[in-house]
DNA sequence: GATGAATGAGCATTCATTCAT
DNA sequence: TATGAATGAATGCTCATTCAT
């Protein structure tokens, strides 16, 4: 029963997420999201309260995942560019496996992040703090971290905006080198 | 007359955009547009052809005089280095100028992306010729220049970014020589 | 297993009932029944076929019983002082006992009126017979017994509404001597 | 313009209160009342917010206006005689004129009464108030006047009720002394 | 050109009812 | 019998667009 619910939500959950990609969320209807998934309208509300509720739910979990896993990668390494290179590749790779949710994130948030608790840690949190402690121990020059950490996230998210765009072939993992490379000599700078 | 209409759609035109950036251009309504420019809601259309052309012809027509810009920004200057810190610095003070128009760009590209005519040059294409350029003179070490100029870009939207969003302090305009030297470290790797 | 049947169907009814009165039969959900008699949904449908059966089934059957008691009391009186005096008492008693049920009729009773089988005797018919009797017997001055009953009945139902809806502090036996002294004064005029 | 606007509402305010009465406010379509009224769906929240709100303007502002008209009648008599004999009059004149606003009156009271300002005046304080006068001036023994006016009002309502049921074929106009005689025998005793 | 009331297709959401377990 | 997830028709309301003035 348990399962058997788990498995419609997850399944609203991954259909609303494409739909919502592909068309937006105001311009995709619970019609479209019920159809696709093959369940009745209804059942939608069974499982999320409205629509808004579905799309910052969908936000908010994935923000969330993907920043801790982010922290647990970013821990297993002892140097900044350690770090770095882990998170980017960590990034890559992810976003290689499963590039409709990363592109959830990138386009919704301008709806949400005026939601997000500021208390709530989030990847420019994690990288951030990265930084810091490595200009702390002198592996890079002081500077502000909250440039120089969205220097870095903006290097890495705009390859893959463009990946989204279908504009490169590549996949990111075949980029990651290059981009922690990149994001390295921001900071080294 | 003319004078007068064309002050009413540049009314219509600066407050669409500016709500359309507070609320998104879904959730903005021709009511709000109206209201906020103390104009009926049937003048809208005297203008624009609809809600969508509106958003559309914004979009298209700043986007066209940014790259048109950044061009002859671009052509006063003789190498790599100076063309990129010469379009950055533009970029900034512009930015500072009216960050209204460019966050619009920016959110609203993922809506718009796909009916830009595939011929038209956009600040991509700019970038990416001058790096190309760049690299034939040797002034930079040869890479795919779609991911070079991508990574430049994306380090410097990201800073606009999050001044859009109130995360920081200072002005673009301050940050210039900041984005302009990580941008070239990242190409001269 | 019957009287665990007719437990439940009892349990539904008076819970359907006191949800009923508190927010009106449209504005009552099944859910709100079900959560209310702490029961699942779906077991409201092994006892009425719908909830319009329910909310007619409550109303017609309270009605009948309510008649049949009314013409039980009456008949042991042989005067129509006396006739009305106990069915005043009667009300009164029953409705301080459960005024839920008697609310109920109340309001429900302009969306069932309709169905009412033409030849069911309900509690109008009681009082108007008593009363045409009374005139026969030269009790009372003739007169239409349709008003006269009527004028009687708004009479004592005036007062459970105010009841009802917290107006008056007094039980309503406490005020039947009042009310059957009003009512007789009506038919003696 | 401010013309047109007041029939277009009126034409609403009138259709919706016979459409209320005829089926049951919950019962009653937005696209019944548009249909019948002959405009379209969204013309009628141009002059309504909700559907609650017109039910809720309809009681409000009737039952508002009738008090009102109500307190006049009564001023313009001097005793307590008079002034029940005048009110009752009245009522029965004007529910003959328009017995559908006051079938609206009675069947939506249920659902709109908590929400009456307890300061507001309504047809209820007129007659204790004149009660109450009378009763201060030896007119009638002294009673408790809630309960008084409350039985008065119940004998004429009850009349208007079963007329709205088609039970009694004549005016209330014709009843009019009939339900005088009635209410004052009730006081007097 | 400007106005704003009217339009009606379209949408999110509700909720009585069903049915597999 | 009892359950409660699933269903989908029905409904209140929105809002881009039109058009008579």
């Amino acid at each position: 029963m348990n399962e058997r619910s788990l498995t419609t939500k997850e399944l609203i959950a991954s259909t609303a997420m494409r739909l919502f990609v592909e068309k937006g969320i105001t311009e995709t209807r619970i019609r479209d999201i019920a159809a696709a998934a093959r369940i009745a309208e209804g059942t939608l509300y069974r499982h999320y309260k409205s629509k808004e509720e579905l799309a910052w739910d969908l936000f908010i979990t994935n923000l969330r995942i993907f920043t801790q896993a982010l922290d647990e990668v970013q821990k297993k390494e002892q140097t900044l560019r350690g770090k770095l290179d882990a998170m980017i590749h960590y990034f890559c790779r992810k976003f290689d496996e499963d590039w409709v949710m990363f592109s959830y994130l990138l386009l919704s948030q301008h709806g949400h992040v005026k939601k997000i608790p500021s208390e709530m840690r989030v990847p420019v949190s994690v990288l951030r703090e990265v930084i810091g402690l490595g200009m702390e121990k002198g592996e890079i020059p002081r500077k502000d971290t909250y440039v120089a950490s969205s220097m870095v996230i903006g290097l890495v998210l705009q390859i893959a905006v463009i990946k989204v765009y279908g504009r490169i072939e590549q996949s990111l993992t075949s980029l990651a080198d290059t981009l922690s490379e990149a994001g390295w000599r921001v900071l080294e700078g």
